[in-house]
DNA sequence: CTCCTTATTGCAAAAATTTGCAATAATATA
DNA sequence: TATATTATTGCAAATTTTTGCAATAAGGAG
């Protein structure tokens, strides 16, 4: 895909975006529903983590029921193809856009805040693990637990 | 807790192992019952990680019976205070034993292969976290995915 | 524009996981 | 050792997530 990068309040770019998505996921020998449109969309107005339900919940107050089943997998199916990052906080999967520059997430055990961590960090590591163990890291939304400033006192 | 470790194959570590965890928990106001050491014992002779589902099925197999709302609970607790560690793989909760020595797994997304990557790798990264993003990482178990040295061909 | 192929959806049922609560039983204390 | 406290269990119901399958509809070809 060419450059799906998107920016905030910029609905123009969520037009460009959702094309660009089209044409890589034809592409690719899938479709671009409305129901995947929709729940894409969704992730576009809104930044930030969602849950399945919080899916359902936002799509239902749109008017705009989309099955459980369909919410589940349209999920699942743009993770798998790097759309959406997927990751476990505060003990519940929560998605979000997958932005073009990786960044990874400090999560507080304590109090569940969130953190962003540039990816450069990882740099190193993943040059060592595939220089000596053979293994092709693939660091795109790593998240790390710990206690933050405030909950380590 | 004073030493927790243990090793493969040696029944009286295993005893020991149980008897400073009931210690543990004891002295944080918690219960070693019937039904945890169980769960623990499976962990210690079984080597490895395990599902709930497969936790419930060993169970069943050993006739001790045990509700699964007390299994899911366990695992959790377990986890909680550091005994198991939890993490995803190929789209499963998995729980394992956690090492006195901490180690993290490389997760190949292809062939669902696992490799156990040592933690000192991750000391600097950990010392920087804390140092320049006052985070205090508890770096207990990473799960990195990426390609392994077969799959990446 | 119409037809074909087949990816995707919705539905319903199954499976997995969580939760509330009364009964039970593991500890600490006397 | 007996008793009191309350953490933990089992059960049943609720909730969440997954799965099979027939019907639908997106996208490519003619």
């Amino acid at each position: 895909m060419g450059n799906l990068s998107h920016h905030h309040h910029h609905p123009v770019d969520h037009e460009q975006f959702q094309a660009e998505l089209k044409d890589k996921l034809n592409s690719l020998g899938y479709r671009y529903t409305p129901q995947r449109q929709q729940i894409v969309g969704l992730f576009l107005a809104d930044e930030g983590h969602l849950t399945p339900k919080e899916v359902t919940e936002r799509m239902e107050s749109q008017s705009a029921a989309i099955d459980q089943a369909t919410i589940y997998r349209s999920l699942e199916f743009f993770h798998k193809i790097g759309v959406l990052s997927c990751s476990q906080i505060g003990g519940q999967t929560v998605y979000e856009i997958a932005h073009s520059v990786p960044h990874h997430h400090l999560v507080c055990t304590n109090c569940d805040a969130v953190m962003p961590l540039d990816d450069h960090h990882f740099d190193e590591l993943v040059e060592h693990l595939w220089q000596d163990h053979q293994f092709k890291a693939s660091l795109t939304h790593l998240t790390i637990s710990g206690l933050c400033g405030h909950c380590a006192n």
